[in-house]
DNA sequence: CTCCCGATAT
DNA sequence: ATATCAGGAG
């Protein structure tokens, strides 16, 4: 089997599993959006919600952030970890997209990744999810670990695995392709300790092949 | 490549 | 104690 049929494979049954994906952060606005993104970085969306329910109660927008001390921004998001970088990113943010952008999230790829604190995985998240948009693929660390894992690459660094993928997986799946391996590598196949056996797509997976056998042999 | 970094599960 | 969490910048 190629990995382009493989893929629309596991596509197919992780689709049956979970519907039609969404993004698991809160947010009321692109804006919104934007910061939640940023503050998910090696941080749980849990964790990201909880967060941004109480501030984005006292601030959310740009004008409002670019005015506000990064002390104050700090204390707000101090639990998500590297929250220095953050609140000076969300700051620095705020002010070039009213300055430059008229205090909206810009759409071109180019112009998002240009913002401090935006990358190419906070870029195709915000663009997939407000726009439908996408150039490239969302590669995460769940995307990076169950590509490789389920053997589309063998590779770790984003970028390379981002263009491997954009060659196996059909175009017009590439925003659900990436929440599916997401929402599968957050419930089944855990970083610490994937569950091979109540996993979906073993059958499809050169992991989960080589764990079933062993358990098998086992009995 | 290193640094940023708190909360949680194991 | 240690690995991990919707990464990005220098």
């Amino acid at each position: 089997m190629t990995k382009i049929e493989k893929s629309k494979k596991i596509i197919k049954i992780l689709n049956e599993k979970f519907g039609k994906p969404h993004c698991a952060l809160n947010y009321n606005t692109d804006f919104e959006l934007l910061v939640a993104v940023i503050l998910s970085a090696q941080c749980t969306d849990v964790r990201v919600n909880m967060v941004t329910e109480k501030m984005f109660k006292v601030v959310n927008t740009p004008e409002a952030f670019m005015e506000m001390p990064l002390k104050d921004i700090e204390t707000h998001i101090k639990s998500t970890g590297f929250f220095r970088n953050k609140a000076k990113n969300i700051k620095m943010c705020s002010k070039e997209l009213v300055e430059k952008y008229n205090g909206e999230v810009p759409s071109k790829m180019e112009n998002l990744v240009a913002l401090p604190g935006v990358g190419r995985k906070t870029a195709n998240v915000v663009r997939g999810e407000i726009w439908g948009l996408s150039d490239g693929i969302t590669v995460d660390t769940h995307v990076k670990r169950l590509s490789n894992l389920i053997g589309f690459v063998k590779e770790e660094n984003v970028e390379k695995i981002e263009r491997e993928l954009m060659e196996i997986v059909p175009k017009k799946r590439w925003i659900d392709f990436s929440h599916y391996l997401i929402l599968q590598g957050r419930d089944v196949c855990i970083a610490r300790r994937p569950k091979c056996s109540a996993c979906e797509i073993n059958h499809l997976c050169n992991y989960g092949r080589k764990m079933m056998r062993k358990s098998s042999e086992k009995n």
